[in-house]
Formats: structure tokens, sequence, C-alpha cells
RNA sequence: CGGGGCGUAGCGCAGUUGGGAGCGCACCGCGUUUGGGACGCGGGGGUCGGCGGUUCGAGUCCGCCCGCCCCGACCA
């Protein structure tokens, strides 16, 4: 490719990220074009996108993969996702003849694999196998990752400068994206439930203040979060976790199917029976509640009355209301138990790059008993962005990128100065006709710009043949990141040649 | 929905008594330069988010509207 005519020009500034961000070197190497909430995969970047997608598709190879084209649905939504899957498995698996399957999708910035099986716990297990394939891929790539788990899913979180909050146990390896973390709960001590009494507790609208007012814990009340979601005929929901934690909001979508949320407001909150600043779920209409799966086994907390000024001691689960759905609904911090061994958990940067998960059906096939059973369903996908960021981060070096050999969207940087145009012509044929790939930098700017740009886009080998070069004695090559050497024209082209041979395995 | 912030050149921004529409990067032309993001001179580019008001005069003051971002829980 002649830079001459390439689409996509190197950035002096990227206002938008610092340099410790992986992004900011996209950017500026014209791999991403980034405007808002908006990405584009400018020529380098597609390339780049197209070897990575090449790489994991490769190992997917025993799995018999088949390409499909299917809704990009976001991680988040599969859940809404269920009554199209529903109406696809229906009609094309009837019977066990038809399974296993592994069907592959690639759209834009997510590379999916599809997994249909005999059963949930076989679906489950091939696509962890698939999401450990492509994450020893990405290893291979220099990407470090650590494993998540959480709400049913499995992770592959890459550590990133400015990446998404995730929380990690130090001591046991557990780890999570922060949303979807889940944390020990305590056991809390049985004890004879108490009467439900109303206590006037005057401008204790807040835990903080309830708590400190009535003199006891904050994990003795409880706290009821108001949210609307966001559907055509929006639903009242009321979410009740212990005084001292917090709702995850994606937990709680989940468990709706997967709909928008959106804080309700007053009205909303008095339309349902409920006052706020004092509200509880006592006595509530017109609202789905959801309380956390440890309200159940907490005694006698303190509640909102409903009633302005007044709370309600001797809250108990059952007895004085019920829920429509009782889940993990909480938000785990930094600091709390770690599920697995109890100790604190700590606050890491990372972008979730790999992600694995069953999916709900209850869609049946036939077994060769002629049996009804369920079909399992699952799938494990690939961020391609989140993972070309993380990759970036990671193949950066001081002044640009250094991509690895099987990565790096063109095997040679050719740069032609004053006095070699036209040797730098016959050279860059002859890397092609060595199968190499090659990108030229034919332009008419000065030396500084081509080996700053070459430095930005940071292809293993740079080829450079200038007067200075042709009057050492042939052309100058340079790996990315050590010194360089004049080598004969008539050789830099094979030697470039076996090189690739020995540290890129595939024929592409 | 409520609270806060921001809308000025392609991008990032400055603009305090209310009177000049500017700066950096990018772009175009000419010349010099040519192995590490060169320099000089010249140039194009704007509904200052929109509408209305105050004023001799509004990017600037007032009102309304639109758009984007952050915050929203019994959250400090």
């Amino acid at each position: 490719m002649r830079l001459r005519a390439q689409f996509g020009q190197t950035q002096r500034q990227v206002p938008r990220y610092p340099p410790e961000d992986g992004r900011h070197w996209l950017v500026r190497g014209a791999y991403w074009h980034v405007f808002g909430d908006t990405r584009w995969w400018l020529p380098l970047g597609e390339r780049l996108r197209a070897r990575l997608v090449t790489l994991l598709e490769a190992v997917t190879a025993s799995q018999a993969p088949q390409h499909v084209a299917f809704p990009d649905v976001a991680r988040a939504d599969l859940a809404s996702f269920a009554d199209a899957l529903t109406s696809l498995l229906e009609a094309h698996v009837p019977s066990y003849r038809h399974l296993p399957r592994c069907l592959l999708s690639h759209t834009g910035e997510r590379l999916t694999a599809w997994v249909l099986a005999s059963d949930p716990e076989a679906a489950r297990e091939t696509a962890a196998q698939i999401q450990g394939q492509w994450e020893a891929v990405l290893e291979g790539l220099g990407l470090p990752l650590f494993p998540g788990e959480g709400a049913e899913a499995r992770w592959g979180l890459a550590p990133a400068a400015h990446g998404q909050e995730a929380l990690r146990c130090p001591a046991c390896g557990y780890a999570a994206p922060q949303p979807w973390a889940t944390r020990e709960k305590p056991h809390p001590e049985d004890e004879a439930p108490q009467p439900l009494t109303p206590v006037a507790t005057p401008h204790a609208s807040t835990i903080q203040a309830l708590a400190e007012f009535l003199g006891i814990p904050e994990s003795q009340t409880a706290k009821a979060v108001f949210l609307r979601t966001q559907e055509s005929h929006p639903r009242l929901v009321f979410a009740v976790v212990r005084g001292d934690m917090q709702v995850s909001l994606p937990k709680l979508s989940r468990l709706l199917g997967g709909v928008g949320l959106e804080p309700a407001d007053e009205d909303d909150i008095r339309r349902a029976g409920a006052v706020p600043g004092y509200a509880s779920p006592i006595q509530v209409h017109d609202a789905v509640v959801v309380v956390d799966d440890l309200i159940p086994l907490s005694p006698n907390l303190v509640a909102g009355a409903n009633r302005e000024g007044y709370h309600f001691t001797g809250v108990n689960y059952g007895r004085d209301f019920q829920a429509d759905m009782v889940a993990d609904i909480v938000a785990a911090q930094p600091g709390d138990p770690c599920p697995h061994c109890g100790r604190p958990l700590e606050a890491v940067l990372a972008w979730p790059v790999t992600h694995s998960r069953g999916l709900a059906t209850d869609v049946t096939y036939l077994t060769p008993e002629g049996k009804a059973a369920t079909v399992g369903v699952a799938v494990a996908d690939v961020d391609l962005a989140w993972a070309v960021a993380a990759l970036a981060e990671h193949a950066r070096v001081e002044d640009g990128l250094a991509w690895p050999p099987m990565l790096a969207p063109y095997d040679v940087h050719l740069i032609a100065l004053r006095g070699g145009e036209e040797i730098a012509e016959a050279v860059y044929l002859a890397l092609q006709d060595e199968g190499l790939t090659v990108l030229y930098d034919d332009r008419k700017a000065s030396p500084g710009v081509k080996f700053t740009d070459a430095d930005l886009i940071g292809l293993p080998w740079r080829v450079t043949v200038g007067k200075r070069s042709l009057k050492q004695g042939g052309a100058e090559v340079k790996p990315r990141q050590g010194e360089a050497e004049i080598w004969p024209l008539e050789e830099v082209a094979p030697r470039l040649r076996a090189w690739y041979a020995e540290h890129r395995d595939d024929a592409a």
C-alpha cells in the first residue's frame, strides 16, 4: 500500500486520551478515528482487526464453526434477545441430529461464538473452552489477562490504565467487573421476630441520619431504591438492599429481562403508595419488588413506614412484605469480602475483553429416545475494540507502537528518501514478490515526518532507501526496537521473508 | 424527571467595563529546507447552538428553547 494514497492521517495530538491509554496510540497512528461515541476503524485499523479475527477464528477449527450473521447484541442485552433466539432454535433445532453446532458471527466490534449443545452444561463448557482458546491467542500476542466471574458469566479481563473498574481478590484470584462482582454476604444470627412498630424519626430521611438517630448500625436498616423501566409502558421497580449496601443496576436489569432502568421521580414513588425519604416495601402496590437475597435472612430491620417522619422497627421479610423476586442484586465494593475466601476485594482497572455465558432457553428438541430435552445455548465473545485497545497499550513503546509480527497490519514499512525513490520502487516490488505485505511511504514529506509516522504505526520492520543508505551500500533495515543495519539491496526481501517464515506460523 | 456543567473555525480552546471575532493544531499557495513531526511569507475557513429582549452597539447582559456531558438511591 502506498502511503501517498492511504486514507488516514497520523495525529500530533489526541486531546481525548492520555498517553498511557492504548487508545491514544491507536488514534495517533491513524488506526482509529473517534468522534463522540463513534469509532471508525480506518484502513490500518481494519487490517489489524482482520488479522486478529483471522487468528481468533483459526483456533476454533476443532469446533467446526459455521459462519452466520446474527443481530449485534450488546452483552448486557442478551437477556432481551431471548425471544428471537427461541424462534431461531424452534425452527432449526428440532432433534438431536442437529446438535451440536458452533456458529461464528463477526459483527462490527465483536466476534461471537454461539454454541448449541445437547444440554446447558455442555454448551457452557464448550463456550468456556472456546473462550480459553481465544485467551491463549491474546496472551500469545502479549496481552495479559486475568479471569473474572460473576452473574453466571466468565470474563477475561485485561488490565488497562483507563479501563473499567473491576474487583479482584489478591488472595485467591477471584475477579469480576465491578457491577457483576459478588461479595460474601453476612449470616445474621437468628432472632425472634419482633412486632412491627412505628417509631417517629423526624428529619431522618437518609440511611445515615436514620442510623445515627436510632443508634443502630446501617446494616440493620433496609434501603429502598425506586427505578422505572425504560419501556413503552414503564414499570416501577422497587429494589431493596440492606442499608449498608448498594444496588447493582446491571444485575437488576438482567433479572428484569434486560430492560433499561432509570431513577423514578417522586410522583412515580407516591403513585405506588410510598413516601420518598420514608419509603419501604411495606404496602406498596403496582410495583415490581426485588429484594436482595440477604434481606430474607435479616430479622428485625428498620425500614420506612411510608408516612412522613416515621419508620418501622421489627420489619421481617415474609411476614411484613413479600417480593416478586429474590436474588443477589448488590454491587460489591472495594474492601468487601471475597465470595470465595472472604479476604477484602481490591479495585483494579481493566477491560473485559473476553466473555462467555450460558443463555437460558426453554426450547426443547427430541432425543434419540424420543423424549424432549432442553437445548443448551451458550455464547463466547471477544470485544475486538477493547482487545485491540488493550493490545495497543501493551504494544506501546516510548515513541509509538510495536506490534507483534502476527498482528501487525503490514509486514514491512518501506520509506523512500531523497535520492532513493527509484530504487525504493524496486524494493517495494521485490518485497511483495516474496509474499510480504508492505506499507510504502512514497510521500513528498521530510524524513522526520516519515520516521515519526513509522514509529507511530509500529510495524515490525522499517526499510529506508535514500542517498545516505545507498552510499553505504544498500538499504537501511531496522527492527522496530533494534539497531539499524545496512543490507545489500538484493538481500532485503529474501532475508525479511525468511525472518517472517520463522516468526509467523500462519500462511496468511 | 430534578440538580450542576458545557455549546465560539475540521479538532482542542481563549475571549471582564458591552465596541477588533481570536490562539494552537490541521488545511491551501509560493519559496527555502531534506536522515527524526522544518522555516518564512501569503491565504481560505464562523449563523459565537437557536429565537426573542435590553442597548447607538451583544460572543459578552436578560428570558425562553434546543443539543451534549456529569450527578441522581434513605447517595454526604
